[in-house]
DNA sequence: ACCTGAACACCGTTCAAGT
DNA sequence: ACCTGAACACCGTTCAAGT
C-alpha cells in the first residue's frame, strides 16, 4: 500500500511533512525546521503545507501529539510491570521514560512546549494526558499495595516527575560528565522511593 | 527629499539594548526578541547594534552571562548561612534558586541554553560556574559535618540539582494546579536529603 | 482536492558611506 | 568611534489562479 516513492506527493504529503519536520528538528533545532526549507526537500512549493497545516505552529502541534503518542505505547509498555515490587515497576518506568526522551530529545522539548503554550489545542492535551495516565496508575497500585504513603497522588507523583525531568533537562543538554543514566535512574528513583514510603 | 536626521543614541546603547532585550525576551520569548524590533524600541538603525553586538547569538550570550552573574550574588547570600543544619542550608539555597528561576523564567531559559550550546563563550562559561560553585560548596560542607554522605559531590548535588530543575520547568511551564512551592520546595528537598543522609 | 506563483511584511547580516 | 541606508538572502502567511 505504501508505494509511490516519487518526489512528487499525491497523497503523502502531509506524513512526508510530519517526517521531514522530525527530522530537521532533531538535527538542527526549531529554528531550522522551516516550511520552506521541508517544502524544498519535498520538492513542492513553499505554499503546498498550507493544505495540510494551517500555519507553522499548526505542525508543531501536531508533531507534538504523535509524540505523546508514541510515548503513551512505550510507557503504557513499560508500567505493565504487575506483581513487581513498586519499587521495581517505578524503575522501569522511570527507565522508559528518560530513555524515550533521551533518543527524541528535540522532540520532547517541542511536545513540553506545546503541551504548556496558553491555546494548545485539546487534541494535543488528551494525547498528552494520556500518555501520563500510566504513571498516575503506577502510584496508585503502589499507595493501593501501602508501598506508597497515602496523599494526593498528583503530587507524590511531581517529585519523582520533576526528578526526571530535571535529569532529562540536564542530560539532554549534554552535561553528563560520565555519568551513566543506568545507574543514575535507579539511584534517583531509590531516593525518591526513600520519601514515599509510609511515615516511621 | 529631506527627511530630519534621528538624533544618535545619546547614553550607552549597549547596556539599552540589554535591558530591552531581556524586557522583550520575558514579555513575548526569544523569537520576539529581534535586532530589529529592539533598534526600532531605541530609535536607532536596524545596524546600529552591530557595533556592540557581533550578532544575536552575541547579545544572546551576553545576556545569559549577565543573568549568571546576578545569580551568582543570589546565591551566594543564600548560601552564606554558616552555622544552621544542612538540611536547613540546603532548603533556604533552594528556595532562592527557585526563587530567582520564577522571577526571570525565560532568562533562566535562555541562560541555560546558551550555557550548553557548543561553542559557549568561556567568559559565559565562567560566569555560569562561579554561580554554582555555591552550590558545591555547600554540599561539600554537608560532607565536612558528616550531614551528606561520602561520595563524589558533584554527583550527589546533581540529584538535588535535578530536582529542582524539573520542578522550575513545570512550574514555569505553568502548569501547577494550586500547589504552592514555598511548601513544595521543602518537601523535595526533605526527600533528597532523606538519600543523602548517611547510609544505615 | 491539491498545488503553484507572486506578493507582503517580517527577520539577521553585511558593507560602503556619512558624521 | 558610532551610526546610517541600502542590499541580500532568508522566513511565515496569504491569495488568486492553475490542474
Amino acid at each position: 500500500m505504501k508505494v509511490l516513492p516519487r518526489p512528487y506527493h499525491h497523497g503523502n504529503l502531509r506524513e512526508a511533512l510530519l517526517k521531514a519536520a522530525e527530522q530537521a528538528l532533531e538535527d538542527g533545532g526549531l529554528p531550522s525546521m522551516s516550511l520552506r526549507e521541508l517544502s524544498r526537500e519535498l520538492g513542492v512549493t513553499h505554499a503546498s503545507p498550507r493544505r495540510h497545516f494551517a500555519g507553522k505552529q499548526d505542525l508543531i502541534d501536531a508533531l507534538a501529539a504523535r509524540g505523546f503518542e508514541r510515548m503513551d505505547a512505550i510507557l503504557g509498555r513499560a508500567a505493565k510491570n504487575n506483581g513487581q515490587v513498586f519499587k521495581t515497576r517505578l524503575t522501569k518506568f522511570a527507565r522508559a521514560y528518560v530513555g524515550f526522551a533521551l533518543k527524541h530529545p528535540a522532540l520532547c522539548g517541542l511536545m513540553f512546549e506545546a503541551k504548556h503554550r496558553p491555546g494548545a489545542p485539546k487534541e494535543l492535551l488528551q494525547a498528552s494526558d494520556k500518555a501520563f495516565s500510566h504513571g498516575r496508575a503506577l502510584f496508585a497500585d503502589g499507595q493501593a499495595s501501602g508501598e506508597v504513603v497515602e496523599g494526593d497522588p498528583y503530587r507524590l507523583a511531581l517529585v519523582a516527575y520533576a526528578s526526571l525531568q530535571g535529569l532529562i533537562s540536564i542530560s539532554t543538554a549534554g552535561k553528563f560528565k560520565g555519568i551513566s543514566l543506568d545507574t543514575l535512574v535507579p539511584e534517583i528513583m531509590d531516593r525518591i522511593i526513600l520519601g514515599l514510603g509510609p511515615r516511621n
